[in-house]
DNA sequence: TTCAATTTTGTAATGATTACAATTTTATTA
DNA sequence: TAATAAAATTGTAATCATTACAAAATTGAA
């Protein structure tokens, strides 16, 4: 069930964002779809009820949601992309079979580490790799 | 002071690498400078030495290092690959000012972590992004 | 409705990486 | 040593995701 037009507009508002026809697609999107998918993905998926839509408008979108800060890129391993819009502290598992991008929770003093003291933490990635559970149980 | 030629040809031929001029001058510059070089940084600095030097041959051997495993490549925020000669488990906090990558360690137990009972962990990345101390304290 | 601002589109440019064939170097054999 | 084969290196062209930018469409005030 897509999220109604008011939720996305309040939620654009609230973050600095004008509501307008696309960006309340994409946000809808990622909000539809936790699978921190690619632009492709989004492009691909929206495409087919806007047949006008424009890639440059993915990719123009999803900058200004980074801008304002309701987006986080995922820089993976071979250069791979993907948008989450979960900006909230936690960690990310990578299966190499399947391609699936689990979400797993860590703690915000995870990197309380003396090597680090005098350091400013911004940002952080905790990407990890392997087999999941699914893939590794067949 | 460069390595031996002795001492670069041995190691290339301890992990299965047919030592050759270019291989063993890529591999003394990533002891030379643990700096986690980008492909042109390698490229740009062997040049001088080396006028004939091709950026495909970098490529090609850094390539063949990965797939033998002395050295990893990291993806940095910004689509930014970064070479590591030290392929043990440690992480990074790269500095958005000054650009430097500095290593930190990890324990080995550190992703001891419930969510992931029944993963098969092969590589993790762990990025941190902020101001360093020395940064900092200008 | 008119007009300006903003959004969206479409196309061309960019730039890092890759593919691949030609050349050079190295190693092997006669 | 010379001839030959194998491997390494080079140089150029192709690829492809992203960016730049100008034109077109849409929106929203006056
Ligand atoms: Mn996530
Ligand atoms: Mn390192
Ligand atoms: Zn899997
Ligand atoms: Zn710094």
């Amino acid at each position: 069930m897509d999220y109604s037009n008011e939720k996305l507009i309040n939620y654009l508002k609230e973050h600095n964002i004008k509501p307008s026809t696309i960006r309340m697609k994409v946000l809808n999107y990622l909000f539809m779809n936790k699978t921190h998918p690619t632009v492709d993905d989004i492009y691909k998926s929206l495409k087919e009820e806007i047949p006008t839509l424009s890639k440059t408008s993915i990719y123009n979108t999803l900058d200004l949601f980074l801008e304002k800060g309701i987006v986080k890129v995922l820089s993976l391993q071979e250069k791979e992309l993907r948008y989450d819009i979960d900006t909230n502290l936690h960690a990310h598992f990578k299966c190499e079979k399947c391609g699936k991008l689990y979400d797993f929770p860590i703690s915000p003093n995870f990197f309380n580490d003396d090597h680090l003291d005098g350091f400013i933490i911004n940002d952080r990635d905790i990407h990890l790799y392997g087999i999941c559970k699914e893939c590794n149980d067949k």
